[in-house]
RNA sequence: GGGGCGUUAGUUCAGUUGGUCUAGAACGCCGGCCUGUCACGCCGGAGGCCAGGGGUUCGAGUCCCCUACGCCCCGCCA
């Protein structure tokens, strides 16, 4: 038997033909006098007849066939008549099957191979094999590859060179923690597998590719989350003779493109552009959800003499008051304590909230701001009767995202958020180091070979942390999907960053020599991003978690349950590899 | 590293204050009947180390402790 269709392809016009299907048994229905069988591939569902007086040996066999056998069957395409399945788009006809070949039976499995599954995520994932069969997951997978190919496409077209870059190298201990790889041919040394191919895409612009892309798997040993696995995969890009315009305009275009092949509305360009300070003090957060409003308002000048101590304390410290207006709803006091408790998730100590009447504020804390005070908060936060004030004293990154994080939460909660919306923002001019005390040193945000912003070069001995980025991330309905920068190509642009890291002439050599020796040899100024693609692929097909985006994912503790992997290996692998385990 | 929720037939769940629980239901599975089903229907049947270990108790699926695993979050993720 040789196929002539899909189980997605049958129409009424093809009634009277005879065909050839292949698939597996989705489902069977015994009549006793005649069997229905649903046959599914990959690309849909066919409903197939045994009848006896059709094919009595085919009716005979059809009996003993159990779902998820794989069969392939020949037969006559006919009407359904009068006797339609609006909900199957091959629902007009059915196969009246003359022939039937079993090529593999299959024991029940441990869950059905359903649209609506009620399996738990562990099972699924140890049968992933299986629940790979589901349309669901199909369709993901299905949509991910075109996506794959409309950056393909798009890039290519865009004069992009895809080259290839290692997966054994060197670790480099700034960033996420490694995965490394013991060198069996030279003991006691290692490899790492790549957080990113960055500093090889800098080295195709030092070897005059001038534009390059790669569609990679990235590899970071950190705690995982719903949006975060420890091997990844990026769309890496790196071009020459560029500034912060070209880059984003790129990957503008490239978005576009994903969006487009996804089969939607690509969205209005340019995107939106947001400095690093706006995306917090108005978001409370660096990947800004800006679907909606419910902005934050920074009301430390209006409260800084306030009779509330909580308050004045926090503007005296060098800290912020921010608040957050929320009205149309009248927020129950068990729905402000849980609120509260969320706020102190991101470590706030308290949330403070007032409700607003016409007589003046109302609720724990009014007793203590004064009318003059109100009047102030009232008006910063436009607030009128009716409105709920929720507000958060502390250092600002506490205030940015407790009050953030309670932001969301309402905007959720109160429908705020529109549905099917692609809604991408730049978040720009980033700080170049953050100040890391546990270690007492200045790191950088991003990575060492971002480029400080010309006028602020000055301040890297005595301000480091005034120095702005030529860095941007690319965020999409609040959740970052990109993030990169304008390198730094001058040797000596690149020791000022390093002395301001602290790094060593020794360290730098050992860490980085490699890369430093190349741009001693002419490098063009040149920048990029790295774009994740799992979560865009998340993003677009609306999933909750990026397993549902990753064929074969792991848990949350890094397992993968079908292969269980991590997993013991023999002594003498580990012998051979001159490791030792200490476990 | 920390916090929260969870783990009972193949699957999803219920299981009262610790006592007919000799652990139920639904779906699935197996057998029988059934020629127009598409969540087919009807009848019958099989199926359990209550995650693992320890403790409290006359008695533990139920209470306590530990461990493992799953999910979510904080830290972490240049």
């Amino acid at each position: 038997m040789k196929r002539t269709h899909s189980c997605g392809a049958l129409r009424v016009a093809d009634v009277g033909a005879e065909v050839v299907l292949f698939g597996w048994v989705h489902g069977r229905r015994d009549l006793g006098g005649c069997v229905f069988v649903d046959l599914r591939d990959r690309e849909g569902l066919t409903q197939v007849v045994f009848d006896p007086t059709v094919e009595s040996d085919a009716y005979e066999r059809a009996g003993a066939i159990r779902g998820e056998y794989v069969i392939g069957i020949r037969g006559i395409v006919r009407s359904r008549g009068n006797q339609v399945n609006p909900d199957m788009p091959t629902g007009e006809i059915e196969v009246s099957a003359h022939n039937l070949e079993v090529f593999s039976k299959a024991e029940t499995p441990p869950f059905h191979i359903e649209d609506d599954v009620d399996a738990t995520e562990a099972l699924r994932l140890r049968y992933r094999y299986l629940d790979l069969r589901r349309r669901e997951l199909q369709d993901v997978l299905i949509r991910r590859s075109s996506m794959v190919q409309a950056v393909r496409r798009y890039l290519v077209s865009e004069g992009f060179l895809e080259l290839e870059t290692p997966f054994l190298t060197k670790s480099t201990p700034e960033g996420a923690r490694d995965y490394l790889v013991p060198s069996r041919v030279n003991r006691g040394k290692w490899y790492a597998l790549p957080q990113s191919p960055q500093l090889f895409k800098q080295l195709f612009m030092v070897a005059g590719f001038e534009r390059y892309f790669q569609v990679v798997k990235c590899f970071r040993d950190e705690d995982l989350r719903a949006d975060r696995q420890p091997e990844f995969t990026q769309i890496d890009l790196e071009m020459s003779f560029v500034n912060e315009d070209d880059v984003l305009l790129a990957t503008e275009g490239l978005m576009s493109a994903i969006v487009e092949a996804d089969g939607r509305e690509p969205p209005p360009r340019p995107f939106p552009r947001l400095t690093y300070d706006d995306a917090l003090s108005r978001f409370g957060s660096d990947k800004p959800d800006v679907r909606f409003g419910l902005e934050l308002v920074d009301v430390t000048a209006v409260v800084r003499s306030s009779g509330f101590r909580v308050f004045r304390d926090a503007a005296e410290k060098g800290g912020k008051v921010a608040a957050i207006n929320v009205s149309g709803t009248d927020l129950s006091r068990s729905r402000l304590d849980s609120l509260g408790k969320e706020a102190a998730v991101h470590g706030a100590k308290g949330l403070a909230w007032v409700k607003v009447k016409e007589e003046g504020f109302q609720g724990p804390i009014a007793k203590f701001i004064d009318d003059e005070t109100a009047t102030g908060i009232r008006e910063v936060m436009g607030a009128s009767a009716g409105d709920c004030l929720l507000f958060v004293a502390d250092i600002p990154s506490v205030v940015h995202s407790a009050l953030g994080h309670v932001r969301l939460l309402l905007g959720k909660e109160l429908g705020l958020v529109p549905e099917n919306s692609l809604s991408f923002v730049w978040v720009t001019d980033f700080p170049l180091l953050e100040h890391d005390a546990e270690e007492d040193r200045w790191v950088a945000l991003h990575h060492p070979f971002t480029s400080p912003r010309a006028e602020d070069v000055h301040l890297l001995e005595d301000k480091p942390g005034e120095v702005r980025a030529r860095a941007y991330d690319l965020a999409l309905n609040g959740s970052e999907i990109g993030g990169g920068s304008i390198r730094i190509h001058r040797p000596d642009l690149q020791a000022k960053v390093f002395r301001a890291l602290g790094l060593s002439e020794e360290e730098q050599r050992a860490k980085f020599g490699f890369l430093l020796d190349a741009f001693k040899y002419g490098a063009p100024p040149h920048g990029g991003i790295a774009m994740g693609m799992d979560r865009i692929v998340m993003l677009l097909v609306g999933a909750d978690s990026i397993r549902d985006t990753i064929a074969f994912p792991k848990t949350t503790r890094a397992l993968d349950l079908m292969t269980d992997a991590p997993s013991e290996v023999d002594p003498r692998q580990l012998a051979e590899l001159g490791v030792k385990s200490l476990s």
